[in-house]
DNA sequence: CATGAATGAGTCTTCATTCAT
DNA sequence: TATGAATGAAGACTCATTCAT
């Protein structure tokens, strides 16, 4: 009842933060938007006043959860003092670590009734990446460091072993059979794009 | 109106074959069960005495869509007149032959609305061709005309990049790309699995 | 369909006096959400905005049919101007009185598919009654111008001679026998609690 | 599917023993016809041989359930070698002994979902004890041993009283409540119908 | 006497979205 | 910017009862 009136952009980050855990917690399809504002304290209509839709949300959020891991591979991989090959495993272990420390928020996004945000999520984070590491793979291809013909689809079949990295985590894999992953998507990455296995 | 009985498994396979040519079409989420008794010109109810639920519905149908391929993987995986190596190759081609056949299935499978069924089938084939290819590879490991070590997760990974081409068909992937995609992976499986390259 | 927006209360009672015609009319059970909303002229999702399911109503009607009987009671049983015994005298009359007035009302209730329903007025009755009762005749217990050891269960049995002569009357029963019944339910009382007979 | 041929009366005893275990574990409203076959192990159909519907169901139970201690309360109210003083005292404690002894039989039939067949059992019962006891007592009030009258009110109002014992003892009241109650009841049912104190 | 597949009407409830203020 | 009452379409599920065998 009291209005409480804020800036545009710090509502909307109420919005999508208190959306973002509730749907964790409960799943997307599980959270109505009426759960939302409740707990933002704010009314039904102030949320149609800052998204467009439910679905708009969706997106948003899927883009507020991919734009972080997209900027720290970005930045790796166009970081010029490096090598490509040492760039393309500094990403793959950035990439493995940060999956890694994440797991509670992968299960939450693989929890039932975030089938569709975990979607959004999946995609969003694999145009980010994939844009960035074949420009990085190319890059290497070009200046003779690393070989990984096609570059395309062998950065889209690097690719699909850390979403089956990531989906192993999300689902609670044990420990030693993460590590067993890590080691084995390691050195399949190096394979595929031609770097020579460490001495 | 005129009651028509038959046997619980016909009318069983009449309801699943209805419900998924509408899951196909429309997407689950979006298919009714009225829709459903509707076609095939039942009344709700009796959907209800053969299927507990919507739900229990979506992993029949599961289960129906990923044996028969679960079938064809384990028949060859399991043909004990070839030798390992050759059998991996021909599960691998046959599994992309398969999938590249069934395009019209699989873009109705990555529809809006499908996406709990999509986990399901992606769910039920991974376990199925995840114990015949483990069993398959573990058999090579033993005899020494394989070298895949470690096996499961190599195994595993060996599957996330089939999956990835079944996206890719799923959603539409030009033929030049998909071709480009099916050589990069029989590469892959062939390295990681330790089958001499071929000449 | 043109959108008329009302103060909350305002639309719950309403909704609140349609379903206990409603209800009267035809049993609680047979009487659907929809037919409610039909007759107020709301949504049906005006319904669920004010009531969290169709019991809550249930409950809240319940309260709000025994509310009034209860402040009847309470305000006699509270009149410090008048004696215990005459207080109590008087509570019996106007509550048979006003039982007796009812008959409508009560054949209401008592209609095959307001089993529940009357189950809550019941109970929300004794509820009020017992408290309000309890505190009287142990007022008239404390400053002896009552004898009605042991004091609630006292009580509690002259209200099931009450609850008996509202089951008489909800079922129609005649009015020579209903007079009967509270000649008998009278003297019952006076003798339980102590009051002595009137000359 | 093995074709059990029995006794229509046998089958029908089956049917109503399993019911009743059913209605007082779970509420005859949430007790389907589907769940009482299928304890009794035969076809839906079979139900509907030996019952016109499942409300005749209710009926037959409530008879069955009120019969016994109809047939005992009778017993005691005709046995012409005691005097009716005698035997209404006789009927009272045997009633709240009875009564007090199937508790877990009336907690279920005060069970959510047993509201009608609740009712039906109560008014089964009611019907039985009136007519005998309203018979006793006019015998005895014909005889000059007992001074009840008006003889069919204030039998009603004993009854009530009684019921309201079985409501308390059905919501688990406290022993000592109980006890308290048996004698309230027992004084108030000589006081009454004009049985002489006990010295 | 018994089977069991089929019927179909009936209802509560959810929720994204709108709009007058 | 914000409010919050109102919308209304949508859908899964239950279950007493029937009937052809």
């Amino acid at each position: 009842m009291p209005r409480v009136t804020k800036e545009p952009e710090v509502r909307r980050q109420e919005l999508l933060d208190v959306a973002l855990t509730l749907f964790l917690e409960d799943g997307a399809e599980n959270t109505a938007v009426s759960d939302i504002v409740r707990r933002v304290g704010v009314a039904q209509g102030t949320f149609y006043y800052h998204f467009q839709s439910k679905d708009e949300l969706l997106d948003a959020l899927a883009e507020r959860v991919a734009a972080p891991l997209g900027q720290l591979v970005t930045g790796i991989a166009e970081d010029d003092t490096l090598p490509p090959p040492e760039r393309v495993r500094r990403v793959v272990s950035t990439l493995l670590d940060t999956i890694d420390a994440h797991g509670d928020v992968l299960a939450g996004l693989v929890r039932p009734g975030n089938e569709r945000f975990h979607n959004k999520v999946g995609d969003a984070m694999r145009g980010r990446l994939l844009a960035s590491l074949q420009a990085l793979v190319q890059t290497g291809q070009d200046d003779g460091s690393l070989d990984a013909e096609p570059v395309p689809e062998t950065v889209e079949l690097l690719l699909a072993a850390i979403t089956h990295f990531t989906r192993t985590r999300a689902h609670g894999g044990q420990r030693a059979h993460l590590q067993r992953l890590r080691t084995a998507i390691q050195r399949l990455v190096e394979r595929g794009v031609g770097i020579p296995e460490n001495p």
